[in-house]
DNA sequence: GACGCTTCGTGACCAACATCACGTCCCCGC
DNA sequence: GCGGGGACGTGATGTTGGTCACGAAGCGTC
């Protein structure tokens, strides 16, 4: 396994805390997949026995509905990781996951992922922290789409993601679609808002990129239904 | 400290797994304390240094909107537990919790809980397997949000609090106001589909009761939206 | 058994969004 | 440069479900 898997490894919050023999363990136990755009990474239901951690790409764990509409509960990036819930409880999937790009994963297996979970305290303590940060996200999600209307839910949505970049721009190029599924929205409702917090002076929308021009405007109105 | 918290302790789910010895210890950390009805336990954005386990009565988990309408995240009875996660990542509070009958709780300070999880890898794997049941949860309530209607999201609690039960019948009194509060929807609302599905013959409510009559039916709403 | 409080039933009205149906623009590959 | 597919903008229309405004039952308390 390249040196290249355990620098990387080292990056990952949930074995930063580990001691870089730790880490290098952990590198020899995965195995590298890639996936392209569109693929299903794992289904629903599906019977779970590995972790993935997302190496290069971006992938969305999505909730598909009987007549094919979906939410997107989460769009993960490099260095975030998914299907842990199935290794700790032995429970089926809880929903889909897909390759937004081409993408390449690291998977662990259960047995090994167990291991060394039982074996290092500081394991099980990092995915305790990381289930909490899950959880307090599941229920503000929760909350957002019970209290606030969509406009609300958007600029809730778009000040998340500048949080996560760190700075008051943001790069991604999520769709208008993307973003209405995230939110629980129909695309052309996205659409309209947009334009009405572009035209309000609150963001500005370039090529690739939104900017937040009024972050105590978008901030108010995240907090309050009209 | 009385047997009888050690006898309740070997109860519940976290400390089940636990040797008598190990729920001895603590049962000599907590600390009973009462609620009156209605009374709140915690605030949102406190900080949070203690865990809960309700020995009586019953809580819910609330997030209020800055003009008072409110959604329950959950709805926790005797064996259950709230607090934990400012114990794991030292979070403010994501929620007030709210008496909503007289209550008695348990009461763990994070000293003393931390020491034990530390000690006892029994524990931390309880916690990971609770923190995975709720986030699946949590992911479901979203899904349910989105993706069905109110009635359908209706059929779905009914089914749920069945489920926990363990019969086709529910005995828990939860008012129509309340039902509203967990789904996301009007108290009038509810009462209208809940008019609807005793009319259509899949569920008959007695006294303080509501009995599901044809599961097949609900099952079957619980998933599409009309 | 009478009071009061909480819960529930129901009609009328209205707003927020979904949906449908286009047209335009942008970008990418050939 | 040209063609085509995906992303976006925007109007018209319909429906779900929230809100308001009542009245009628339950039910616990004195």
């Amino acid at each position: 396994m390249p040196a290249a898997t355990v620098d990387f490894l080292t990056t990952v919050p949930l074995f930063r805390s580990l001691a870089q023999s730790e880490v290098v363990a952990f590198s020899q136990l995965v195995r590298e997949k890639s996936y392209p755009k569109g693929s299903v990474i794992l289904f629903e239901d599906d019977p779970g026995d590995s972790l993935f951690v997302v190496r290069a790409g971006r992938v969305k764990v999505v909730l598909v509905s009987e007549d094919g509409r979906e939410v997107i509960l989460g769009i993960l990036g490099v260095g975030e990781h998914f299907g842990e819930l199935s290794l700790i409880d032995d429970q089926p999937r809880s929903a889909h996951v897909v390759a937004m790009e081409e993408s390449t994963l690291l998977v662990l297996r259960r047995e090994d992922f167990r291991r060394r979970v039982e074996q290092n305290p500081a394991v099980a303590w990092a995915l305790l922290i990381e289930l909490s940060r899950r959880l307090r996200r599941a229920d503000e999600k929760i909350g957002s789409l019970v209290l606030l209307d969509v406009p609300g839910r958007i600029a809730r949505m778009i000040l998340d993601s500048a949080a996560e970049g760190g700075s008051d721009s943001i790069e991604k190029p999520l769709t208008h679609q993307t973003i209405a599924h995230v939110i629980g929205a129909s695309r052309e409702t996205v659409s309209r808002a947009m334009r009405e917090f572009v035209e309000a002076g609150w963001i500005s929308t370039e090529r690739r990129r939104i900017r937040i021009t009024d972050r105590a405007a978008l901030e108010k109105r995240s907090q309050q239904r009209l």
